[in-house]
DNA sequence: CAATAATTGTTAATAAGATAACAACAAAAG
DNA sequence: CTTTTGTTGTTATCTTATTAACAATTATTG
């Protein structure tokens, strides 16, 4: 079953939500309800969980659990996969606060840090190591996804550290974009583009 | 002039590159060059530059300047635009930090909190005020734009508050999916939708 | 029980975005 | 001076993404 990039990126969007919802005690939800919560349309949603091949129920929509199981056996492997984290600074603090038990098959199993102050402690629960322990951690902790927010002018010798530790994916929050060879999956973010959107689109008025 | 979003977006990545660039002395740039740098093709980068009407030199490429310099007329007022970040926490400190002096017609001015250890300092330069202020701020300070920063519980509230102090966009980084009125731009950004996307790209191999 | 309203699932149509193709031409090489 | 190479600018094509349309069907209303 091949799914559109943009689905990808709603169904985790959904689940998010819905498991939200569903603690609430929610039951079941229409698609026009889950549209709203994103600002889509509700045949966005529609075709989205068709693509998915689940059916709701005619007039009572669909079950939330349903759903959320369904998203996390496309989005998920059965046994999860860990993550590590590459800088902890205020950006990397961020990411781990929020992060910490919120995603059961998407675990951070370990910070990496070359400051002495910060290693051998923990935060929000997990690991501060030295970048000197990653390739034996990588292996030991079977970490397959790496999420780098070490300064600019380190970041690509991190990479190419995580690169060579045989890492399946990578996000960089870093402001410096990566080359990373074809087989590594690589998703950048820099939030200077999306203020700098809200500017382009305030300018007007 | 209409440009797509996508172009946009790509403007901003061109700028940002292209002034640590031009720092290093270089003065022309091919649209190959530019491509690989941010891992998209030379007809893309063209096409770009083309829709916004510049043209480089045959053989010599773009006068990496000049384009940086029409960039910033489409994407900021001459005035230049005024930004507050609502709740300095590990997120905010991080925003804060990066951003300082990077953008010069897009200045954050204020950070804005409500825990009286952190209002009446300084933090990279910049302020940080109490929520109460924000009415009388927004207006002696001229903001324009926001981001909010604050704990998901406190998201709302928050937007409402700046909607009704007149805000032009926000850029809203809480987990909180936000419904504006529509004369406010929204950009949201949530990392765990990054990090899935290649938690689902990772699952083969 | 008939009519109406509400909602899903799916196909068809439209729109947005990316890539390919190539003419034009300047610089470099021969 | 002629040919080759490299690069831009632009149109045409292809691909991906969104929206519209509507049949099917179930619940609700009268
Ligand atoms: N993409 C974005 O939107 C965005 C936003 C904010 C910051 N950033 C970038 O994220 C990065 C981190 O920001 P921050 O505010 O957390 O910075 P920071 O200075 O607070 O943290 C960086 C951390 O990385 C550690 N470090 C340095 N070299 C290292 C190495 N070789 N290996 C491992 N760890 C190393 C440092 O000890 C520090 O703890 C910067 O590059 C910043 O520009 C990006
Ligand atoms: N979108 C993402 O990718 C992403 C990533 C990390 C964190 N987050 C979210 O960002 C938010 C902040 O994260 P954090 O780690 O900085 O949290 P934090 O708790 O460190 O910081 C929150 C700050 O907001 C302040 N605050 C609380 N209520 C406020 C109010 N009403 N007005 C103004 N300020 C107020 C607090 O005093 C604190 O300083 C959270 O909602 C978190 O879930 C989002």
């Amino acid at each position: 079953m091949h799914l559109p990039d943009k689905t990808i990126e709603r169904l985790s969007q959904y689940r998010r939500n819905l498991l939200i919802i569903l603690a609430k005690g929610k039951e079941f939800i229409f698609s026009h309800e889950i549209a709203q919560l994103l600002h889509i349309t509700p045949v966005q949603v529609r075709r989205d969980i068709m693509l998915i091949g689940y059916n709701g129920t005619l007039r009572r929509g669909y079950d939330i659990k349903e759903l959320i199981d369904l998203i996390g056996i496309i989005i998920d492997t059965d046994e999860g996969q860990n993550v590590c984290i590459m800088g902890l600074g205020n950006f990397g603090k961020a990411i781990l606060n929020y992060f910490a038990g919120k995603r059961p098959k998407l675990k951070i199993v370990a910070a990496f840090d070359i400051n002495p102050e910060k290693i051998g402690h923990l935060y929000a629960g997990v690991p501060v190591l030295h970048v000197d322990e990653l390739s034996a951690k990588i292996i030991s902790l079977n970490i397959s996804i790496g999420i780098i927010t070490v300064p600019f002018d380190k970041a690509l010798e991190t990479a190419n550290l995580l690169v060579d530790c045989g890492i399946k994916g990578i996000v960089n929050f870093s402001s410096k974009p990566l080359n990373l060879p074809e087989h590594v999956y690589l998703e950048e973010f820099d939030m200077i583009t999306s203020i700098e959107k809200v500017a382009y689109h305030t300018k007007r008025n």
